[in-house]
DNA sequence: AAATAATAGTGTATGATGTACGCAATTTGA
DNA sequence: TCAAATTGCGTACATCATACACTATTATTT
């Protein structure tokens, strides 16, 4: 199925004059000033409208409805979300929903932020930076597989909420004693955000397939008969030599090769690359102090 | 928007009965033997039919239509792939499109793997495995930017066709001449890999905006400003105290925070990044010599 | 050569989806 | 009390993926 949002499309699919229309005051954010599009996203994320005092009271609430939206997520996948199934669980009609959210995108911003939840807090004492930033890492990983259709939607550098936000200042917490610079201490969420979120797809895609109906089994068999097709392929002799060495089966465990001896858990593989991953760091900031 | 795959929907919801319908061999992957979906959708990929002798002769071909596929999805990003604009640009009607992929998951299947390309062919000169791997990396960062709705799409850790273990193939060439155990070389290729696609969400991310008409300036002020929200924020104290310590503000190239004095681009970002990574597999290659 | 079998391409139909629009009920400031 | 603004909803529509049936095409069989 790939992974579909289920967008049906804006039927006027050029750019929206963005006319003011008298039947749907439409969220708000003031029509006409209102800048980019971005900026938009970014303030239904971060700005709460002030109630209006006028019409009748509203029986649903933004989180109301994002709760719904991440229920069905969790539950039936993002495939499953539409304003639909998300209006049903409430017991509303599907167009009650946009008298709070402009439309489906602006609610998927809303649930995301929400459904990343807060990074876990620090416990007071300090365990030293290292230690720190391997926790973060495997809470945000926990949190992806546990949402896996998170991962379904692209990664948009725009716009961020709150929750998002918290897990970069966690993460920042977690390296706030040591000798980096403000600079490289950007630098350095950027590279363990990075391998985390990178290194996760695997764990993600297997979470994907669990809820899919796939079982573990089937899955770890497909990934694994993909990898083989390399063995005693011309085009691929490094890695036909690498399945073929030794123990070179695909463990059950694990649709990776195992290595010698020691089956490697995604886990594991998950927490070797880490620590490859926290070394250089390390050596970055040893190369600091001698000056 | 989202990242709408811009998927209408199976009908028949609930699970295919994969009967017999005599009107549509359906391209065939012979109907009732066939394993899982996901081994169907792999051999897809990897197995080429057997041009039946009956009937009339094809005038299209699973190339051609993956060729437009990707024509179209470069042009006007995913959400503009629909069968019926593949269908179209190739001067057919939509349907004739099911006479050659079964459902347009399988055309996306075979037109990401057909997308991913050739990896760069190494040099015949041996450059040393660091110099080699960074340069795989760059090539895979570049041809992950230079079609970044190949990253609209969720991974999915299965099918994977040819191009994509060519990719991991010349990996495995860089590191080819090293003392890593097999098992420690395909780890090796996890967190490269990792690193590598979860560094590129941002360049990603802009490359879209930009393919969707919006300007790097709104872009880098929409994500600069999230970031700024949290100024002032007693939520964020790291992040404030970062984001506003000297240079503190967003330069121009970047809508990340600058460096002391030298602005790093998101180029430079990804490098100083991959230097890290390159430092931690470099430490764990030292480590293993002394023995 | 004619008949047969199987496939390729197409038109139409269907159900799902996001969402525009306008109406009726609700609430409150004037 | 009344008018203005707002909420929730039914309906309408455009767009998708795709099932199905029909025709034209081609090779095999007779």
């Amino acid at each position: 199925m790939v992974g579909k949002t289920g967008q049906g499309h804006p039927p006027g699919t050029g750019a929206k004059p963005a006319r003011r229309r008298e039947g749907l005051p439409q969220i708000s954010t003031n029509p006409e000033s209102a800048g980019t599009e971005l900026q938009r996203r970014s303030q239904l994320l971060w700005e709460a409208q002030p109630r209006p005092s006028r019409g009748s009271k509203p029986k649903l609430s933004r989180e109301d409805i994002v709760q719904a939206a991440i229920t069905v997520a969790d539950g039936d996948g993002l495939a499953a979300l539409t304003m639909h199934t998300v209006a049903e669980r409430l017991g509303f009609s599907t167009m009650a929903l946009y008298r709070y959210f402009p439309n489906k995108e602006a609610l998927i911003d809303a649930s995301v932020d929400a459904a990343m939840g807060t990074p876990p807090q620090r416990s007071g004492t300090r365990a030293g930076w290292r230690r720190e930033v391997r926790h973060w890492a495997y809470a945000k990983r926990a949190m992806l597989c546990s949402r896996p259709w998170l991962a379904e939607l692209p990664f948009v550098a725009a716009p961020h909420g709150p929750n998002w936000l918290s897990w970069h200042e966690a993460f920042l917490q977690t390296i706030a004693d040591t000798a980096l610079s403000p600079e490289d201490k950007m630098d350095m969420l950027s590279v363990v955000h990075a391998y985390v979120s990178g290194a996760s797809d695997t764990a993600i895609s297997l979470a994907r397939a669990l809820s899919r109906g796939i079982s573990p089994d089937e899955w770890a068999k497909a990934v694994g008969a993909d990898l083989c097709r390399a063995i005693n392929d011309p085009r691929y002799p490094n890695l036909s030599a690498i399945l073929t060495s030794q123990s070179g089966g695909i463990s059950d465990s694990s649709p990776l090769p195992v290595r010698a001896g020691k089956p490697r858990t995604m886990e594991e593989g998950f927490d070797f690359g880490l620590e490859r991953v926290l070394d250089g760091i390390e050596r970055y900031m040893v190369s600091l102090e001698p000056p």
